[in-house]
DNA sequence: AATTATACTTACCTGCAAGTAAGTAGGAAA
DNA sequence: TTTCCTACTTACTTGCAGGTAAGTATAATT
């Protein structure tokens, strides 16, 4: 039936990553990603035996998105500015685009459900997206870009929390709140312009 | 049977309480109330018909809570430093008594199954907390306890967002991630100590 | 032409979640 | 002492969630 292979299963991950970033891992159900595909709940089940394989599957896509959307500032830096506002212009178009919240605040809530697998394959990418934004900071820091005191991954670290919680405070009140915090982190790194 | 009228009330608004800051809105079920209690599941039927009516009642209990604990400082102002750190410490303390995520948070994620009722009571807390922190920012600059740039209201609160970001990392990376971001808070704050 | 693999559908099962209707035990009020 | 209220229990109903087993259409392989 299907002309290309791997159709469906890709837009499962699709309807599934829309839906677990909108409504949190028991907020939705086989049910809701096979409906609006037209297709059996079975059909998920055949590409994703169970929920915590369909999750994996989530985690791996959103951390290849992160690897590919930063491998070039890892490996060859660069200006840390344009990193920090991209970090900032992704969110807001998540949010945007209807997915409130994020991968790892989606995961946290139901933490204590998770098998190891999954916990190692969140660890790993919250492992990545410290480095990542930690040497955002270094690279910043020594190119006068940003100011800031204390270690710079502490520093990331707590841009990260603070653009998590960012995130569900927006969803509560609105996308001004998102901006209005960003704006508060470039004046908390010295930023003017 | 119950000697003290409300007792059982009482107990279900508790665990209640610690499941809803433990697992989220759809991560209990009234039985999982109940039957610890030693109580039948239309026990809890009978004092909240239905899981909004609880979830109303935890709202209410968390924001006089919050209320009990910041009117003194809300009518008499006072150091701000000790109200900064009263929010560290009741932060670490939920932490490490199983209450990994807070309310806010808990209710952000399932935000869209919320009634209007819910939302505004959340909405409502959410001002006075931030109400709350703007003032102990305005107060804390004023008396030269804290430095910052921008305005008390913005400083309230992308802290307010770091400390909510933060529960989730901590949930992730243990509670070594929490202190380190009240540390990075303190930094940016321009506190040494 | 028969065989195998892929990508599903049909038709189930189990279990739990939310919720309800009717009954009951014990105390307070009339 | 009967009546009423509070605070439950018993015994259900509905519905969906996750999951499975067996069948089927299509295409590629041998």
């Amino acid at each position: 039936m299907s002309t290309t292979a791997g159709n469906t299963r890709d837009q499962i991950i699709d309807k599934a990553f829309q839906l677990m970033l909108q409504r949190g891992l028991n907020g939705f159900s086989y049910r809701d990603i096979s409906e609006p595909l037209g297709v059996k709940n079975a059909a998920v089940h055949y590409h994703f035996p169970n929920k915590m394989d369909l999750i994996k599957a989530l985690i791996d896509e959103n951390h290849h998105t992160l690897r590919r959307s930063t491998s070039e500032f890892m490996a060859y830096g660069g200006p840390a500015r344009p990193q920090l506002e991209g970090l900032f212009a992704f969110t807001m178009n998540q949010c945007q685009c209807g997915r409130p919240i994020c991968m790892v605040g989606a995961l946290s809530i139901d933490y204590d459900e998770l098998n190891d697998d999954i916990k190692s394959a969140n660890d790993h990418f919250m492992k990545d997206s410290v480095d990542w934004l930690t040497k955002v900071m270094e690279v910043g820091r020594e190119q006068q870009e940003f100011s800031f005191d204390g270690e710079p991954m502490s520093k990331a670290v707590s841009i990260l929390a603070m653009i998590q919680g960012a995130r569900q405070l927006a969803r509560v009140h609105g996308l001004d709140y998102l901006e209005k915090i960003f704006e508060q982190i470039r004046t908390d790194l010295g930023i003017k312009d």
